[in-house]
RNA sequence: GGGUCGGUAGCUCAAUCGGUAGAGCAGCGCCCUUUUAAGGCGUUGGUUCCGGGUUCGAGUCCCGGCCGACCCA
């Protein structure tokens, strides 16, 4: 990482004008100005003869002698200033010999279009807002080291157009989850992120204090269970959009924080809540790629993988999904058959500490959900899977549970949610086994006064956001992933 | 945690078998009054990630470490 007081002469050179330009008595870090918009706004007010002001910073600098062209960017767009030494003042151009590319400035001037064109706006005054003491990156390649990108990710939305159209597909995506929601009745709650429990899944926490209370207390995992309260409570229908946290190792699809969405609707079920995600990400994908068909490119701009939307969408039973792979009689054979079948004629790496269900739930992960690109909703699981759900009616050995599989990746599980306060109780309890402070006993209090039958479904933001703009890892959709500190 | 790959100027990248560390952009100087990846001429800039080792000589080979990417657990 570069530091302040390192030797370098671009930024020494940069300092020395800093340094005259207050010796001009011009103030480097300026104070407000107002723009005529946004850059883009002040483009679609271009008339030539009209006088405009915009704000942004000089991207680049074309010196004619006499007369210089400027780039003048935001995140909206790009304006070309012109400067000549007849429309500015001696003065001006004194200060305007102090510039640099990646300075702030405001600019007054005059609308014309040049020989080629070109919208301009010819400067008839302008103030710096902020001088730049560092050099941008090239202005034709952008910031291409990676890590450079996620720790200087500024440096990598100024330069990087792909970026920062990502982020901000990532906002709209977000805005329109809300939106959604909210259309359909739903209430946004915010529910704690420290937690004397970190219960609705089944991850390692991070843990931390409270001093006064002196307390130990951890980051949340989940919201479901404070969701759940709010159902006891007669909100009907909520949805969070916030952070979890999970002391998990970091990869493409892992970073500690994480953006979770969570729903519930109460005397909804699992089928329901598949419904109400398939319109979703359908809505979703309309709004943000204005199309059903979502294209995955790699860096040349090729396409790689085409994911198809269109509904309705495939839904499965576990059992009948796991009997197409791994062959009708799957569920007669003994354990031991199982795993002989997954290590040989699968070539699956079967460790022998694996339950039965879990040999299961391996064949189903390397066989179907790694497969799947369109999406495929899996219904009624296993019920060791899933300890929150409501049991199935027929065969009490299943779930009443989704999981909705795209591009080979879970996007989102969905439940009827289990309110049977005692069988909750066990559920937990088998799942906790030892650990049995690791029992929220306050959720069972809330659950022993009646919740109604719900269903809920969550979904991470940041995986539905790579699915929608092809990022191929997760720190490409989060602006500052975590990384470990440099030295 | 294991394996593979990478880290060279502010940025993007070269550097043959181990033999004087280079280019483009940016910067600096000069020329040019409508250029737009402006152009022309000239020019500055390096702890080759860090620390050891081998060697007459290391960006390059060996060992250790740091940071990152990918794959696996």
């Amino acid at each position: 990482m570069p530091r302040m007081d390192e030797e370098n002469e671009l930024i020494a050179l940069r300092r020395k004008k800093l340094d005259a330009l207050r010796a001009q008595g011009v103030e480097p870090f300026g104070v407000a100005f107002e723009p005529d918009g946004t850059i883009a706004e002040v483009r679609e007010k271009f008339m030539e003869g009209e006088i405009l002001r915009a704000a942004g910073r000089i991207t680049a600098h074309r010196d004619m002698g006499r007369s210089h062209f400027l780039d003048l960017r935001d995140a909206t767009g790009r304006i070309q200033i012109y400067i000549h030494a007849k429309e500015v003042g001696a003065d001006l151009i004194d200060l305007f010999q102090l510039l640099d590319i990646g300075d702030l400035i405001g600019v007054e001037g005059t609308c014309f279009l040049t020989k080629s064109g070109e919208p301009t706006l010819k400067a008839s005054t302008f103030r710096l807002m902020a001088k730049a003491l560092r050099p941008l990156p090239e202005k034709w390649h952008g910031l291409q080291d990676i890590e450079a990108r996620y720790r200087q990710r500024y440096l990598d939305l100024l330069t990087n157009e792909r970026s920062r159209a990502v982020f901000e597909k990532r906002i709209a995506i977000v805005r329109e989850t809300r939106r959604f929601f909210e259309e359909r009745g739903f209430l946004e709650v915010e529910t704690p992120i420290l937690q004397t429990v970190a219960g609705g899944a089944a991850a390692e926490p991070f843990s931390t204090r409270h001093k006064a209370l002196g307390l130990d207390l951890y980051l949340r995992i989940a919201p479901e269970l404070y969701l759940k309260r709010l159902l006891v409570g007669g909100f009907n229908k909520v949805f969070e959009i916030n952070r979890n946290f999970r002391n998990e190792g970091i990869s493409r699809k892992h970073n500690p924080e994480f953006t979770m969405l969570e729903a519930y609707w109460a005397y909804a079920d699992f089928e329901k809540m598949a419904s109400l995600v398939e319109e979703l990400i359908c809505h979703l994908a309309e709004k943000i790629s204005g199309s059903l068909q979502i294209e995955h490119r790699d860096a040349e701009g090729k396409i790689t993988r085409i994911i198809h939307l269109k509904r309705p969408w495939r839904r499965a039973r576990y059992h009948d999904l796991v009997r197409e792979v791994a062959g009708a009689d799957w569920f007669e054979l003994t354990n031991e058959q199982r795993r002989e079948r997954a290590m040989s004629q699968f070539k699956l790496e079967i460790l022998p500490r694996l339950d039965d269900f879990e040999v299961t739930q391996h064949v189903f992960e390397k066989l179907i959900e790694e497969q799947t690109i369109d999406p495929l909703f899996v219904m009624h699981c296993p019920k060791e899977l899933v300890p929150l759900a409501k049991q199935n009616r027929e065969d009490n050995s299943l779930v009443d549970v989704f999981e909705l599989i795209i591009n080979g990746t879970e996007i989102a599980p969905g439940y009827s949610e289990l309110n049977d306060p005692l069988l909750q109780r066990q559920r937990l309890l088998e799942q906790a086994g030892e650990e049995t402070q690791k029992i929220d006993e306050e959720f069972l209090l809330a659950l022993e006064h009646g919740m109604p039958p719900a269903g809920g479904f969550g979904m991470g933001m940041d995986r539905l956001t790579m699915l929608l703009t092809g990022a191929e890892s997760i720190r490409d959709v989060i602006l500052f992933p975590l990384l470990r500190p440099k030295k």
